[in-house]
DNA sequence: CTGAAAGCGCTTACAG
DNA sequence: CTGAAAGCGCTTACAG
């Protein structure tokens, strides 16, 4: 027999088990959404007849006919799931959703506007409570009639443009301040930046930081050494290279994002000037502490990100009605030898 | 105005555009699915009416009137969606279903069976079209009747046991074999291995190429080399640490997944014998390629293993119905140094 | 091609 | 506490 040629069956539905259970329909629907309120031989009826029956509760026409008509599913739109940063903000919203009985849809929007706003869509077509959004677009006023339709929204890792939202963001601008300060600490004044194009918000803010620490200890910017590779990897690898081979090239340099750092830290190595090159990375990257040597870095809490999104958002499905709440997550200088190597010469 | 304050608007209904447009529900219903059999003058009204009230299709009541009763959603089970592995698998999947409109629902089991269980139910209960499973259970038939309920079943990663069904696994029997091996010729006869207890399929199968390699060189095994650290990161790093302490050392690793090659790449170095000790991975590790020695691996290819599951699921849904498949995706060996080091002494 | 009607499987006032 | 009835927003035979 093959497994496609299995005879469709019905599931069992509630009236079948009130059936069954010499009930009607309405202490079936009580029972199975927690039995308040039902004398405990009736409930008991029900519960044996379910599992008789192997009945399994509908959440489609559940959610349907619900007064909120919101499904135990919430929509998550991230940039992309295979970036393991992301796939760790993913497994913090998933810790505390599940305390809430609620699942994760999910979706990549590759940083295009117009998948993002498909996915928001999407999702809410199919009844989410809510959104968290990792968002790629200039002006999130498309989400109005998401949340107009009850829909709560959390902005996750970058805030808001034109809607006022709850967001949990990483601390970039004090994050990339102690990461350049660090530098700064062991002796550079040649400091390159590379990071995502400034239209990103966290690449803004972390060239923020950058350009506040230099301003800080007094070393005017060289914009040369500002650098904004366009495809990550591949091209964070050869923007490095361009800015070690140029003339008056920098001492040191803060790599502004995960895929980012490993590009330029693949090339400080290529050209054999680990010992000589500092580098300070914004965000943990996997095995800096056995490559040589270890690369310094400012760590996100990625984990932290999505459990505190999931935290806000079930707080407003649960009736929080304050003033939109913005949370920032801290971050850690963690050396292990690349950002405390003092300039040659 | 706090963002919670907001009138829950109601979103227009079918029937309302049906009466802003002048036709019946009947024919809104027909052309938001895409207007086969209705004339271009009344499809045009109804889509102005769409425009104007901005109405939006409910999935949710979809789901429950069609005759398949099924939402445009798949389930897709992982181990745990923040180990990047599955995070490729992950994006596969994700890029197959766009192409049919369908979006996934995510869990991580953390390979609990009640959980992989729960997951599945869950997933069932909202109508998907089918389950993707890296399954973690000893037993499927679990899911002869999410399947009765015409759920199609594709198994990743680990096929599946006690219930015939279509599968993508790796060649991990092929990929370990290739690894030793390639360890063998480089003069290597004492060989540890370290990978995921032998419950798990992987594992399993990585243990019998290491296994067949080493017979078929006529080399006889010491069963003191092979290990399976039970917590992965932090026990393989002592397990590794164990093997190499030990009297009669293994010359050469091969270490059975990813996390684990991290653990045993970072003890080795950490006892500074990078250059001494050989390794081959199974399944790439993040900066291979910047570690001195670069880590020699066989590399998987989680993402096609994703997108070939997303495929025969889909193909299953849509109608074939022949016997159960099964795709292997094969391996690729990398070499990058570490496993191309002879035996000291 | 179009519309009126039935009904998917539930939840939820409402009456008793 | 319990049940009969209405109805969530759609899809889908069916008749015209």
């Amino acid at each position: 027999m093959s497994p496609g040629s299995l005879e469709r069956a019905r599931r069992p539905t509630m009236r079948e088990v009130a059936a069954v259970a010499g009930v009607s329909l309405s202490t079936v629907s009580r029972v199975v959404n927690g039995g308040a309120g039902v004398r405990e031989d009736l409930a008991d009826r029900v519960r044996k007849a379910v599992d008789m029956l192997g009945y399994r509760h509908n959440l489609t026409a559940s959610t349907l006919r619900r007064a909120d008509r919101q499904s135990a599913t919430i929509g998550v739109i991230f940039e992309d799931v295979s970036n393991p940063f992301f796939g760790s903000v993913h497994r913090g919203v998933e810790d505390i959703a599940r305390e809430h009985g609620v699942l994760t849809l999910v979706g990549s929007s590759d940083e295009v506007a117009e998948r993002e706003r498909e996915l928001a869509d999407a999702f809410t077509a199919r009844g989410v409570h809510g959104l968290i959004i990792a968002t790629a677009v200039h002006d999130n006023a498309y989400l109005l009639r998401e949340r107009a339709a009850g829909v709560a929204l959390v902005f996750v890792d970058r805030p808001p443009r034109f809607i006022d939202a709850d967001a949990v963001v990483t601390d970039n601008v004090g994050g990339a301040q102690v990461a350049v300060e660090h530098l700064i600490a062991a002796g550079h004044r040649r400091i390159g930046f590379l990071g995502d194009r400034p239209d990103v918000f966290t690449a803004a803010e972390r060239l923020r930081g950058y350009r506040e620490a230099l301003a800080a200890h007094g070393i005017s910017q060289d914009l040369e050494l500002v650098r904004h590779p366009l495809f990550r990897g591949v091209d964070a690898y050869e923007t490095t290279c361009e800015l070690l081979d140029g003339k008056d090239p920098p001492t040191a340099l803060f790599a502004g994002q995960n895929l980012i750092s490993m590009g330029a830290v693949r090339a400080v190595h290529d050209r054999g000037r680990q010992d000589e090159i500092a580098v300070v990375s914004f965000d943990d990257i996997p095995m800096a502490d056995v490559i040589r040597p270890g690369v310094t870095v400012v760590a996100q809490d990625p984990h932290a990100l999505g459990r505190s999104a999931a935290e806000l958002l079930f707080a407003r499905r649960d009736g929080y009605d304050g003033p939109t709440r913005r949370v920032v997550i801290p971050t850690r200088l963690i050396e292990r030898g690349s950002g405390e190597i003092p300039p040659a010469g």
